[in-house]
DNA sequence: ATTATGATTTAGTGTATCCTAAACTATATA
DNA sequence: TATATAGTTTAGGATACACTAAATCATAAT
């Protein structure tokens, strides 16, 4: 199966690795062999393999032992997928009823076959949403993405009030104990402690006077933004 | 790319070729090699050797120069397909407002890639259709399709009236066509004359009192049922 | 009954993607 | 500085699909 982003023929796999590299980039983390493979789930001899053939194409540069960087082309690509997934994500919930956690591995398969008009429709009947129902930016159409001012919960002080913006885990399970919290992008809350060496986060949800503790790993995958104290 | 329709795991083409030769059987034609290549564009050692895989799966009976009979697992992987296509284009129409024409294509591509779940939702969004835009009949979920009872206008006798069912016919350019003649399924005319040989058949489209010509092609993919005269 | 023709299969390639095992490089530590 | 370890690449193989060219089979026509 190939589809035409502009012009130049791409795998699925191709598009998967552009994003990962992406999503790694945009992370700070260096895209290394080893780092892709462990996003893809995938050896790393068959990424260095990927990298040659997306280097011979021009869609990232190779540095042997490095890692890679993506070039213009590249980001584009990568880009486009994330709109593409993050609309998908956002209609499959709002207008055909999917959960939160199914979402996911549903958009993770139509990005792939979706053509440009698809998603454009989509976008349109969703009204042009800027985020999706994970709080995630969606990138326009011509490639410009929001990066929203956020910390991981695992960095914001204890006694500061945040509110949720990204939930940015997307395993089915994990997802459903979130939501089981009343944790989805928006949600006020106050963090009232942290365990030493960025353990477990105590938080108060400030709505319902609920009292939470969230496991490290947890409070790492969610972005806040922190809510100025008025005098 | 890999789908799982019912614990066998599918390619994509293998699907294509199980909805082709559901088609040709369908319509009465033995499903050889040559008219399975012909019906999606491959060569035929393509055809020969994919017949082999299919086979080894046990999606079809081979006997070798003859051609090819779907077992009962292969039907029902091809009426899955054929499901999830035909509710596809008709949500495509429907909620995204896609054209006649253009519905074909992408459903071809995305109906690889979605859900039972995802088809099951858009099923229901419109409320569980039994025909899609081209008055093609949808299977159900467990597999039965309707069969109404047609003929191909070129075997529609001279003087008769008829409502068009089917449009069977795929191409964007004779669809924008057919269109534009106001020949969607339902539309009621009279047949006025048949050219000898099938050629051209002359017909009165009732509610706008409009002659049309039709040429041999196009007629024999527009499937009518006969309107009885009542006394 | 033989042969010409057309349909089908086999043989041999090519590409994209994956894998494991082995070799190599870079780095951190003793 | 030497070496262990972690990270990366190379080598060699598998699978699913496509192709062309050549061989084989079936049948219809002489």
């Amino acid at each position: 199966m190939t589809a035409q982003i502009n012009s130049i023929d791409l795998g699925v796999s191709t598009e998967d690795y552009l994003k990962a590299i992406y999503k790694l980039e945009a992370h700070g983390q260096p895209a290394q062999t080893t780092s892709i493979a462990e996003a893809l789930q995938i050896s790393a001899p068959s990424v260095s393999g990927m990298i040659k053939r997306l280097s011979d194409n021009g869609l990232v540069e190779h540095q042997p032992y490095k890692g890679v960087h993506l070039t213009d082309e590249g980001r584009r690509v990568a880009l486009a997928m994330l709109r593409r997934h993050r609309i998908l994500e956002t209609y499959l919930m709002e207008k055909l009823k999917f959960s939160w956690d199914a979402v996911h591995a549903e958009a993770e398969r139509l990005e792939h076959a979706a053509s440009d008009l698809l998603i454009q429709r989509m976008a349109l009947a969703l009204g042009n949403p800027r985020f999706d129902p994970h709080g995630d930016p969606i990138p326009t159409e011509s490639g410009e993405i929001e990066t929203p001012l956020t910390v991981a919960l695992t960095d914001v002080p204890a006694g500061k009030r945040v509110v949720l913006v990204v939930v940015g885990d997307q395993d089915p399970a994990r997802l459903r104990f979130i939501e089981s919290l009343g944790l989805k992008p928006g949600v006020t809350f106050d963090v009232v402690s942290h365990q030493p060496f960025r353990g477990p986060v105590e938080i108060w949800l400030v709505a319902d006077r609920k009292n939470e503790v969230l496991g490290h790993e947890l409070a790492l995958s969610l972005q806040c933004s922190l809510i100025e104290e008025e005098a």
